[in-house]
DNA sequence: GCAAGAACTCAAGCTCACTTGAACTACAGG
DNA sequence: CCTGTAGTTCAAGTGAGCTTGAGTTCTTGC
């Protein structure tokens, strides 16, 4: 755990720094390093001190929660940072392209809806075999019972 | 089908068929009642009945909740209905209007993002002047408290 | 007329992502 | 040394959006 590694600033931030800095409360930060989602050492006297480099972390999750990822998920994708070294360049470009994809398929979802709702301006959602968003609705049921609510996702449609 | 120019000669539906057609648990339609967003008449028995078009206002919050909308939120559009009589055309037709700017919002935040963090693998996320995603973080105001914007995203997807 | 199954109410429970409160400790400035 | 601000832990609370369970009643088919 080479310490040089960290330029010589190596200069630790606290959680109310990191909490202004993010514009993340201090408590949300309390509840991310109990998900493990960020780390910190602390001072003699137990108080939390972080890398300035958990600031890229919290913009991370930030961003990444914006996509639409549970907090589970994004841990999943930290995880695969190295524990050993501050991440570089390439260890974030690769999280990054992981849930680009991800990002992409979400605005397609959007955009397929967008679709389906001009449709449904179209046809003034009056005919009930024309109407997209409606049959939609009607096709779900036909999933079968077992896991419901959570199959809004239709994908492949 | 005849029946659909028959407006008095209404049709209506149990819970279970609602249920069953929209793919939405009967324990959820309840919910939806409870909250405004349907209506039921009762039978003598006490037991919901449920107008067809309930299934379009149904299919309606299903696609409004995945462009983002808070059901309070829906309620509010669905309110804009006429109570009075079966939704027309014009109605549905200005309600959908309605989201679809902000699905058009939605899906152009989910561009910047997208773009952002394009830029952000080719900086590799190291230049913090520089990176986007980054800074947002650093600008992020307060959100409230509670469940954030994007978890609509449905647990399971 | 009766059993099965569908629906009813109401209260409580659950997940997620946090926040709040209480009670206490650490640290910096005058 | 004193005070005030910032930080600590742990437990409980919050709000959205439902689900589950218990106990009861309605409706349907034989």
């Amino acid at each position: 755990m080479a310490e040089e590694n960290v330029p010589s600033k190596d200069h630790w931030l606290s959680i109310g720094e990191i909490a202004h800095r993010s514009g993340v409360a201090a408590s949300a930060l309390r509840f991310y390093e109990d998900q493990g989602l960020i780390r910190s050492r602390r001072t003699a006297g137990n108080q939390r001190q972080y890398q300035r480099s958990t600031l890229r972390r919290i913009a991370f999750v930030q961003a990444a929660q914006r996509v639409g990822l549970a907090l589970a998920e994004i841990k999943g994708a930290l995880d695969s940072l190295p524990d050993d070294r501050t991440p570089t360049r390439a260890d974030w470009s690769r999280l990054s392209r992981s849930w680009r994809s991800r990002l992409d398929e979400r605005i397609a979802e959007l955009e397929r809806l967008r679709d389906d709702l001009d449709g449904c301006i179209g046809c003034g959602c009056l005919s009930l075999q024309r109407c997209n968003l409606y049959n939609k609705a009607d096709r779900l049921a036909e999933r079968g019972p077992g896991a419901r609510i959570l199959n809004v996702g239709i994908p492949g449609e």
